[in-house]
DNA sequence: CCTCCACAGGAAGCGCAGGAGT
DNA sequence: ACTCCTGCGCTTCCTGTGGAGG
């Protein structure tokens, strides 16, 4: 999930490097004139991209039909229906993994409510906050007041005072508040942000508040109290991945208009569609995959995204990918991943165990038998094997490794453990983050 | 069938850092 | 400035589990 945002800041901080680098071409090119008609021409060449407009390929955009999502919509917009009547709605709970749409479908929801309210001047406002941005009862609420009184500036003062305001500007103008709460899991006191403004609508005479309240964990509900989990999922929507064959029908809607006329070959959209839907259903990773396909089509000067692009793409964003996560984690949970990375290398083709076993597969005990060697041999510390089953599990979680329970042929309970990556580009980069 | 093996993973607790309260 | 509280990373201790072997 990380690995995703820190994808998006990389790739923006290159395009800035770019920027950068045209800007010191420009002051060069000033000194000489042969040098100005030469860069002239590079441009000439650099301009001529197989984008037509690049935006909307990015992963920020939000389009303005959302394929495959009409259900939801539908949903949505008649559970939230109840506001433009005049009562309150019910508080709304929307899971699924990233890229299936949770965000872009709410706020097109909240979009065409507040286009629909404005025009008939109804007392309906909806404010949307990422809760990662805003991680607390008291920051959630501070932005909640500031989007209903942008001109006013509440920091400063307290919790009671915030949430108060809050409440005068719902009775003051019998509002229905909707406040869209993405990654709520990431709030820390969610159970009081919760409480306290469902407990608003008890309060309130005119107006009320509704939650829309958005996750990828699917454990995350579970973990939470009960009478907020009652509360807050009043009504419940599953976003489920995309397949395939509906990435590439979204890939192709979204490619006509961000590339130009021809310059994206059919099969290479196929391939992507199939790429992401094999890895996640994700989209936004299908749209990263494409949009990156298209800057290494610019590169290679092509007037045309083949499938071979994709091919380098994926590596690009993969290897991308990896380092991300790989440098996010603790140091002795890289040495685990680092032990597995090499005994996996150490083993191709000499396994001597006997049986059913897949090529690369690794015994949990002997993993962490190695790790305990190497960590001794660079003078580190250990961790007891208790914590190491949790970073393995970790591990699992980010798809960096896969588990399976063994089964009939090995002795007592343990799990076979394998890499989800290729094991020559996780040692590699391990040890550019290990070694220094 | 029982016992042993090789773990899995829950529960409790500990030391520490950092933030909140006073 | 001070204490108090809380979350985090981790250890210790423990119970559970599925298959091998006698």
């Amino acid at each position: 999930m990380n690995g995703m945002s820190n994808l998006s800041l990389s790739l923006r901080a290159e395009s800035d490097a770019e920027v950068l680098e045209s800007g010191i071409v420009e002051s060069k090119a000033k000194s000489e004139i042969s040098e100005i008609v030469k860069n002239v021409f590079e441009r000439r060449l650099l301009n001529a991209s197989v984008f037509a407009n690049k935006e909307i390929i990015s992963q920020h955009y939000i389009p303005e039909k959302l394929p495959f999502r009409e259900k939801q919509i539908d949903e949505i917009s008649s559970d939230l229906s109840p506001s433009i009547k005049g009562t309150k709605p019910n508080n709304i709970f929307l899971y699924g993994k990233t890229g299936t749409g949770k965000t872009a479908t709410v706020k097109h929801v909240l979009e065409q409510l507040t286009e629909f309210v404005s025009k008939q001047s109804l007392p309906v406002f909806s404010a949307y906050i990422n809760c990662r941005n805003h991680p607390s009862k008291y920051k959630v609420l501070l932005k909640v007041a500031k989007s209903f009184y942008p001109s006013k500036d509440f920091l400063g003062y307290s919790v009671s005072f915030i949430y108060e305001k809050i409440l005068d500007f719902c009775e003051a103008n019998s509002a229905h508040l909707i406040l869209v709460l993405d990654e709520i899991d990431k709030v820390k006191d969610l159970d009081e942000l919760v409480y306290s403004l469902t407990r608003g609508n008890d309060e309130l005479g005119k107006g009320s508040i509704t939650l829309i309240g958005i996750s990828n964990n699917l454990m995350f509900k579970e973990k939470l109290d009960p009478r907020t989990k009652s509360s807050l999922c009043e009504k419940e929507l599953v976003f489920s991945p995309y397949n395939a064959n509906e990435l590439k029908e979204i890939l192709v809607e979204r490619c006509e208009k961000a590339f130009k006329p021809k310059a994206v070959s059919d099969s290479s959209i196929s391939l992507v569609a199939a790429l992401a839907a094999q890895e996640s259903g994700d989209a936004r990773t299908a749209v990263m995959l494409m949009q990156r396909a298209g800057e290494i089509a610019d590169s290679e000067k092509a007037v045309l995204v083949v499938e071979q692009h994709v091919e380098k793409a994926k590596a690009s964003v993969e290897e991308e990918i990896i380092l991300s996560m790989v440098s996010t984690l603790p140091g002795q949970q890289q040495l685990v991943l680092y032990s597995i990375s090499a005994m996996t290398i150490q083993h191709k083709g000499s396994r001597r165990i006997t049986g059913e076993i897949e090529e690369g597969t690794l015994f949990s005990g002997e993993i962490f038998e190695t790790y305990c060697e190497m960590a001794k041999h660079l003078g580190r510390r250990t961790i007891t094997s208790r914590w190491y089953r949790q970073y393995i599990n970790e591990l699992e979680m980010y798809g960096l490794i896969l588990i399976t329970a063994s089964g009939k042929g090995i002795r007592g309970q343990t799990r076979l453990i394998k890499l989800g990556f290729d094991a020559e580009r996780i040692k590699s980069a391990l040890e550019k983050e290990l070694f220094k």
